[in-house]
DNA sequence: CTGCTAAATGAAAAATATTGTCAGTTGCAC
DNA sequence: GTGCAACTGACAATATTTTTCATTTAGCAG
C-alpha cells in the first residue's frame, strides 16, 4: 500500500524524529515518483529543487524510513538497492530485464492465486513477456525463534 | 537445480573458456557449500586451502559463472549479494530474518499452488514462522520487446 | 517571540564493495 | 614442447555507504 506524504510525516512524528524539510522533500520526491529510485537517483531529484542538501542527508533519511516500515526497499540485481514509498510487506514486483523497470501489482487475491495462473494474468494484463520469477518468503527459522522467545 | 563440479566446468569449456586452478576451487567452494556465499565469504574460504588466490578473480569469476548461469546471484538485503551453486532461474527461497539463513526450496508443483497454501506447506515442513513474502516476475515489457524483434 | 537542547545536517574522510589496467603467467591446441 | 590467447594478481580507480564532528535547526518551555 502506498503511504501518503500526511501519513509518513505523522509517523515520524508519532516516533518522535524530527520533521526537516529534508526529510520531507525525500519523502515527497519518493511518494510523487512511480518508479523504484536509488539513492543517488533521489539526490539528483531533489537537488535540482533543494540544492544543498547532502547525499548523506538522503541515506540518512531512507534508512530511517525503511525501519520505520514506511517505504520499501528493492534489490533488483544492480549494485544499489532502490527505494519506492510503500509498505515493506509482501513486495509483488514485475521487473523488466530489458530496461529496469519495475512495476508493483497488487489485490487482495495474489496470495490466493497459483504462480501459473498469476504469470498469465500479468502477462496479458500488463503485456510483458514473463521468463522468470522469483519468490521469497522470509520469516524466523526454528532457531531464531526459540532465541526470541522468553523461555531462552 | 543444483549442478556438480562437473557439470560446470564442462560448460565453461563447452564455451571456450579456460579451466584454472582458480576457477576449480571458486567452483568447488560454491558446489561443496549449502549457503549462499558472498564474495568476501568465498574468497576467505578459497585463501585456506589455495592461498595467493586473489579476491578479483573470485569477483571475475562469479560474474562468468552467473552470466553462463551456473550460479545463482541472490540479493537479500545486505550490501552484497551472495552466491549459490545452482540454475538461476526459478528462485524459491526461505530467508532467515534472524539469522539470515537461506534455504532453497523447490519441487515441479511450486507453481501451481497458491502462495497461501504454499506459506502454510513451508511453514510446517521447515518450522519457519514465516512473516513476509517477495514475490517478482521477471522478464521484457513491451516496449523492449518491440525493440529486440526484427521488424523494429 | 525568545532561548534552550537534543536531534539533524553537511562536509570530508573512512570503510566497504566492485571494476579497470596491465605486466607476467599459464591452459590448451597443435 | 611451443606459441598464443586467455587468465591471473597487484594495484589503482571507481562506486557505494558509513562514520565523525562542528554547526545548524526543529520543537518545546516560558
Amino acid at each position: 500500500m502506498k503511504l501518503s506524504d500526511r501519513s509518513i510525516t505523522a509517523t515520524l512524528r508519532r516516533h518522535g524524529y524530527k520533521l526537516t524539510p529534508q526529510r520531507r522533500v525525500v519523502i515527497h520526491t519518493l511518494t510523487s515518483s512511480p518508479d523504484h529510485l536509488t539513492p543517488a537517483e533521489i539526490f539528483e531529484k531533489v537537488s535540482k529543487n533543494h540544492s544543498g542538501i547532502g547525499l548523506v542527508t538522503i541515506y540518512r533519511t531512507l534508512k530511517l524510513l525503511v525501519e520505520l516500515g514506511l517505504i520499501c526497499e528493492l534489490h533488483t540485481g544492480d549494485n544499489c538497492p532502490s527505494y519506492t514509498a510503500g509498505t515493506p510487506r509482501h513486495h509483488h514486483h514485475l521487473i523488466c530485464s530489458g530496461c529496469g523497470k519495475v512495476v508493483d501489482f497488487a489485490g487482495a487475491n495474489i496470495i490466493e492465486n497459483s504462480l501459473s495462473t498469476l504469470e498469465a494474468r500479468l502477462s496479458h494484463e500488463s503485456g510483458f513477456r514473463i521468463d522468470d520469477h522469483l519468490l521469497e518468503f522470509t520469516g524466523l527459522c526454528q532457531v531464531c525463534q526459540e532465541r526470541q522467545s522468553p523461555s531462552g
